[in-house]
DNA sequence: ATAGGGTTAG
């Protein structure tokens, strides 16, 4: 820049024998162009009164590269007007702009005057003709003009890869790539992170690790943009350390280096790390820009952190980041999810800008509500401002009425949206099946499992988790082994969510035999496997092996949570074993830092009771936080009875009536505490109340055996509370429930 | 002439 001033200066001071001088004039006007100073180069060009070929060149291209592409095509058919020819240097410039604009016309005419002309023997026409087709999305055309080329030399092989990644054809780009170096033709930085990219976006590990290796026998430089994709493809397919490893090896790193790996952090749920990348990258003196933000604010979603969010929100509103639409939908979204859907509507509402996302993300925010009015208000909403749904819309939509219950209008939707032409994908048929499970359609889930592999969509291991949970509602053992077969025969079973799932369907299916079966196979065992087994064990009243299990997973050295705990103190409360239950509780509380919740005191206080320790289990009562619920009460009505302590039966029992009046267990546990202590004028007393009522005693269930068939007859219907004791005790005997509504209903 | 990052649904 300089030097070229300074001689701009002398030209100027000699007069206007160079300064009028038509080739220095021109070769001034390159020069500027070539320096990206746009002003001074248009305004030298303006100046020109000859304008060749080459002072066209040069401005067109600079405004193309300056992204004024459409100025770079006006100028384009300028010179065409004043009858200069565009020649092999202009027409890529010209392609470059139509391609970024996606005007395919005008790229179809440029390519029609290079054919007229003669250019098409040009490889830079050629390539540009390719890249230009492929960012419109026509890779026939690409392809046409690639294989018509009878000199191809390496940007027209990146340029057709290029192509294909860009409109998600990566299997093709793949083999783009791999027939380019069977050719023996110089592999490129281009054509790595190409590669890279495609193995990416199909979690293509072979592939991608081939690149890498390419990349680094090639010699090829690990700079800012090669080492970013490689940083990119490990995040993607799961090699963290990978991708830490290429980061901490990188010389030059900017912005996009340093964003990959904040967003991987928080993908994998590793927010504290994300964070410390953040400081590290302001102590590199780097400003954080929207991407930064956007994952930022995707781990304050992610973890309820309001605190963080807020002031990420602040960042945004001092840097003037809010205007970008992926960066205002984050703060939504993080506001929904950090439960305060007020302020999420409020930004929504001052949004100038909103796209697909954008509505999806608030009609998402009332679906997980279970706001169904509210979400179907806002799905009218955005289609009534042009903005047509997405089957991402529908599938929100469908989850606000299963959280809802509605399920009637949830399978309304569903097949509406079939009906208007959008596809059910596995997300909306998973949706369904685990929304019927959860309003207690558990067979009606399974059917629509098989229904939706009918329909050509392959399991994903949340579905089958799904499915698993829906036959461990219904007690299916038969269904429940039919998916572990698919999962068998897909080698799904290493996967630890299916694993735990087959755990959990074995044993609450009543056979804890084949739910170890399963838990052995798993090599490395994650802590809710581990709860699963426990949980099991806990079931089957097998508690000397729900402790050994409890001792290894902290051999392990795994953590137990607080459902660990859940499950081992019910196991030591069945089996009666008080100390290690306490014991298990103390240090639940003083060594692994879990606050006890209702549930664990309910069966530390049914411990207490049973070996008659009432006076301890009301000093923990005390100290407890919560009001005790119904089965605290309970445990501690069935210790009076030993202790015949009517005072207390007086006081329980009432509290007992005012938290469960329609409990007809409750009457009963009530009327045997009076027995006990020899009080027959409450005892009739409260079978008046039961009458006055209109509750029956529970009549249990009586059952006929006919052959291998056992009949079990129920007062009530499905939502009735026997109903789930019935299940229980069919599932413990491995057998599963059919209902005849007929007999039911006699 | 060709290359890298972020947002929404189970």
């Amino acid at each position: 820049m300089n030097t070229g001033q300074q001689i701009h200066a002398r030209i100027l001071k000699n007069g206007d024998f160079l300064a009028r001088n038509e080739y220095i004039e021109s070769k001034l006007v390159i020069f500027y162009a070539k320096c990206d100073i746009l002003d001074v180069a248009n305004h030298l060009f303006c100046r020109l009164r000859v304008k060749n070929v080459f002072s066209w060149a040069a401005v067109i291209g600079l405004n193309c590269r300056m992204g004024f592409t459409e100025e770079a095509l006006i100028g384009h058919v300028e010179m065409q007007e004043n009858g200069i020819l565009p020649d092999n240097f202009v027409v890529p410039n010209v392609l470059k702009a139509c391609g970024a604009l996606v005007w395919v016309k005008f790229g179809r005419a440029v390519h029609g005057y290079a054919l007229k002309v003669g250019l098409e023997g040009c490889v830079f026409v050629a390539s540009s003709l390719i890249d230009m087709y492929g960012k419109c999305g026509l890779l026939d055309d690409a392809k046409k003009v690639f294989d018509g080329m009878i000199e191809r030399n390496f940007v027209a092989w990146n340029s057709m890869i290029v192509g294909y990644v860009q409109n998600g054809l990566n299997e093709e780009a793949i083999g783009v790539f791999n027939e380019m170096r069977l050719e023996g033709i110089e592999l490129t930085p281009v054509s790595v992170v190409s590669l890279l990219s495609a193995s990416a976006n199909l979690d293509a590990l072979e592939e991608g690790k081939q690149g890498h290796a390419i990349a680094i026998i090639g010699g090829l430089e690990l700079d800012n943009i090669l080492g970013s994709s490689i940083i990119n493809f490990y995040s993607k397919v799961g090699l963290l350390e990978d991708a830490e490893l290429a980061f901490s090896i990188m010389v030059k790193k900017d912005i996009v280096t340093w964003n990959l790996l904040i967003s991987s952090y928080v993908q994998y749920g590793q927010v504290a790390k994300a964070l410390n990348m953040c400081h590290l990258m302001k102590s590199e003196n780097l400003k954080f820009d929207s991407v930064t933000l956007a994952s930022i604010l995707a781990a304050a979603a992610d973890t309820s952190n309001l605190k963080l969010g807020k002031e990420g929100h602040c960042y945004c509103i001092r840097n003037n980041l809010e205007p970008d639409v992926v960066v205002a939908s984050s703060i939504l979204d993080m506001y929904a999810k950090c439960e305060t859907i007020d302020d999420a509507k409020r930004v929504f509402n001052s949004m100038t800008h909103r796209d697909i996302v954008t509505w999806n993300t608030l009609l998402a925010a009332y679906a997980d509500f279970g706001l169904s009015g509210e979400a179907l208000r806002i799905f009218y909403q955005m289609q009534l401002e042009g903005v047509s749904p997405n089957v991402i819309s529908w599938n929100s939509v469908i989850l606000g009425f299963l959280r809802n219950g509605q399920l009637d209008e949830a399978k309304d939707m569903f097949s509406e949206m079939q009906s208007l032409g959008v596809q059910p994908n596995i997300i909306t048929w998973t949706t369904l099946i685990a929304g019927l499970a959860w309003n207690g359609h558990g067979n009606e889930a399974i059917l629509v499992f098989q229904k939706m592999q009918e329909a050509g969509i392959k399991p994903s291991a949340t579905s089958i988790t799904c499915a698993l949970s829906a036959c461990k509602d219904v007690a299916s053992l038969r269904n429940g082994r039919a998916i572990h077969g698919y999962v068998a025969r897909h080698d799904l079973c290493l996967l630890s969510p299916i694993a735990t799932s087959l755990v959990d369907m074995y044993s609450k299916c009543g056979n804890v035999d084949l739910a170890k079966r399963v838990f052995d196979t798993v090599l490395t065992k994650e802590l809710p496997l581990y709860n699963a087994m426990i949980s099991g064990y806990a079931l089957h009243g097998q508690a000397a092996e729900a402790l050994a299990l409890y001792k290894r997973l902290q051999k392990e050295g795994i953590n137990p949570d607080n459902i660990t705990f859940t499950n081992i103190l019910y196991a030591c409360n069945h089996a009666g074993l008080i100390s290690e239950g306490l014991e298990l509780f103390c240090s639940m509380i003083s060594e692994h830092h879990v606050k006890p919740s209702m549930e664990h005191y309910g069966c530390v206080v049914s411990l207490l009771c049973q070996c008659g320790n009432l006076d301890e289990a009301l000093r923990l009562i005390l100290k407890m936080s919560y009001e005790p619920d119904a089965h605290i009460i309970g445990s501690l009505l069935a210790a009076c009875r030993a202790h015949h302590e009517i005072d207390l039966v007086d006081y329980l029992s009432k509290r007992l009536l005012q938290l469960e009046p329609k409990n007809p267990g409750n009457y009963v546990a009530i009327s045997n505490a009076y027995a006990s202590a020899g009080n027959w004028n409450e005892v009739s007393k409260v079978r008046d109340l039961m009458k006055e009522k209109g509750l029956r005693k529970n009549p249990g269930c009586s059952w006929i055996q006919i052959g291998e068939e056992v009949h079990v007859f129920l007062a009530g219907d499905r939502s009735h509370p026997n109903t789930e004791h019935i299940y229980a005790i069919l599932a413990l005997l491995g057998m599963e429930m059919q209902f005849n509504t007929e007999i039911l209903r006699s």
